[in-house]
DNA sequence: GCGACAG
DNA sequence: ATCTTGTCGC
């Protein structure tokens, strides 16, 4: 079929993927969408399968108030763009979107793993999510990546800034207590704000949020032929 | 020029 | 991301 959209979807090179991002990223709005506190929010995340191009992506519809599961999606495909540090969107956004057209209501915002607008181009994955959607999204990230920040104090709630100079992209948030911080940062539609607060919200037992947490764990078990989830097959010996 | 580099 | 054993701790 037809690519109509062209680059901004589907780039064929890492050049015309980080020209299409210098145009999407016109379409984030740093304002907030959200209509007071959001009553669910979905959790993204994707698997690889070591020595292929197979992936699997989950989505989580999980109540805020509750963190109760409501809904999930699994899909599983083909990664059609290679991993390229700054170009993560074009990777997991075409499957993520199939596991988030699966899920029967629609999310009040989105949790991403990785980056929103702290990246090189101010367009993460977060930023390239929420721009499509139209969805409010923020990004939780495991490791640093573009920005500058000091060691937030030790205990839960407390964070730093991500900076790039004078300009703050995101936060380092402690969600447990002694425990290394997350990297936040905005993605469409939600204020730095919201999302440190979800963020915290979401996160009352471990590092990562509840959405995000299930959903690598939904991906990753969509990768193992079924039968062996959570069991030991062809132990080394016999 | 070289290294580092979300997932 | 994934490859990997044991180990310390609640």
């Amino acid at each position: 079929m037809t690519d109509l959209l062209g680059p901004a979807v589907s780039p064929a090179t890492v050049a015309e993927a980080e020209a299409a991002q210098e145009e999407l990223r016109a379409r984030v709005e740093l304002v907030s969408g959200l209509r007071g506190w959001p009553v669910t929010v979905a959790g993204l995340d994707v698997s690889y399968e070591a020595g292929s191009s197979r992936v699997a992506a989950a989505a989580v519809l999980i109540d805020v108030a509750t963190l109760a599961t409501r809904e999930s999606a699994v899909v599983t495909g083909t990664a059609s763009f290679p991993y390229v540090p700054g170009l993560l969107g074009f990777r997991e956004v075409p499957i993520l979107l199939e596991a988030l057209a699966k899920l029967t209501d629609r999310p009040d915002v989105l949790v991403c793993d990785g980056y929103g607008i702290a990246h090189p181009r101010r367009f993460g994955l977060a930023c390239h999510l929420g721009v499509v959607t139209g969805l409010p999204s923020f990004g939780v990230a495991k490791t640093a990546f573009t920005a500058t920040f000091e060691a937030p104090e030790t205990e839960r709630g407390q964070w730093s800034p991500l900076l790039d100079g004078a300009e703050t992209l995101g936060r380092a948030v402690r969600t447990q207590s002694d425990v290394k911080p997350v990297f936040v940062s905005v993605g469409h539609r939600v204020t730095l704000d919201e999302a440190t607060d979800l963020t915290l919200a979401l996160s009352p037992h471990y590092r990562l949020p509840e959405p995000t947490r299930r959903a690598d764990a939904l991906s990753r078990a969509a990768l193992r032929p079924a039968g062996q989830d959570a069991r030991r097959v062809s132990p080394p010996g016999g």
